[in-house]
DNA sequence: GGTGAAATTTTAGGTGC
DNA sequence: GCACCTAAAATTTCACC
């Protein structure tokens, strides 16, 4: 992966489809200050080089019927690498999991878990969760709301 | 916003295009088992209904020089509704912060901030957060990893 | 929901600055 | 490296069944 340092041009682009993936090229030209053809190889480069890992569709949580965001933090018993990998597979697995990271401190997990009612919820931890080997605590917490949500980073 | 409940077809586009946003009509129409023109009138539905909110070019955090995530939970002084409308402004206005949740309990809020490195994140702190008024307390964790990062939601 | 054709967009190539 | 132009290919879009 070459380290395409990124110049002004570049950061315009990502700009703009971080808040539109699907703007059409002419557009995104337009607003960069490029021609479609230069602006194309940009984007083809920014694809490739994976600095754009890929274009989604954003869904609405609640109009899906998923209103429900949870967030856990976990604390393994141990520390071996063994685990860790064990317990970054079985994250990988479940789709309940849209976040999940390492964090500094005591070895802790950090989650965030999506899913229809309490019921799902208790499904999860009972089904899933509580079964895996190595876990010394779990703690969870209930979004009320979600006042932002973006993928927009910082690029400004 | 007709709730419109979505039906088998509905689900499986939306499960298709939160994985590839820029999927091609007729690619995506083969997929889900239909043709052409009655699944873009879906896809057109979705996006208008809201289920869709949008589409978006999801970044690499690192490639773009952005390596650094940080958790940061708070606690306002007051629980005044004034104070809460406040604070959801700022944070919409700053864009380090990708993420804000209202938790349950002691009116938390939770946030994940993105920074190029901790100098970044203590001037957010210092210039921003902490200028702000009402709040008790902070508190901040790390990531080491980003175990899991997706938007695809449960559909299934 | 399907079919087919039109309209638009994307994409690649070539020239000169 | 970009602007500009051209043209072919792919995609989106729409009237109609």
């Amino acid at each position: 992966m070459p380290k395409t340092s990124l110049d002004a041009l570049d950061r315009k682009i990502l700009v703009q489809l971080q808040s539109d993936g699907r703007m059409s090229l002419a557009n995104l030209a337009a607003k960069v200050g490029l021609s479609p053809s230069p602006c194309l190889r940009r984007v083809r480069n920014l694809e490739r080089s994976g600095v754009i890992a890929r274009y989604v569709a954003v869904l609405d949580q609640r109009a899906v019927g998923l209103p429900v965001s949870i967030f856990i933090s976990i604390k393994l018993e141990k520390q071996k690498q063994e685990a860790l990998d064990k317990f970054a597979k079985a994250i990988a697995r479940w789709p309940e999991v849209l976040e999940c990271y390492l964090m500094t401190g005591p070895r802790d997990y950090w989650l965030r878990v999506v899913v229809p009612d309490l019921d799902a919820y208790e499904r999860f931890l009972k089904q899933k969760l509580t079964r895996l080997e190595g876990i010394a605590s779990i703690e969870s917490s209930f979004a009320l709301e979600q006042v932002k949500y973006t993928n927009v980073l910082p690029l400004g």
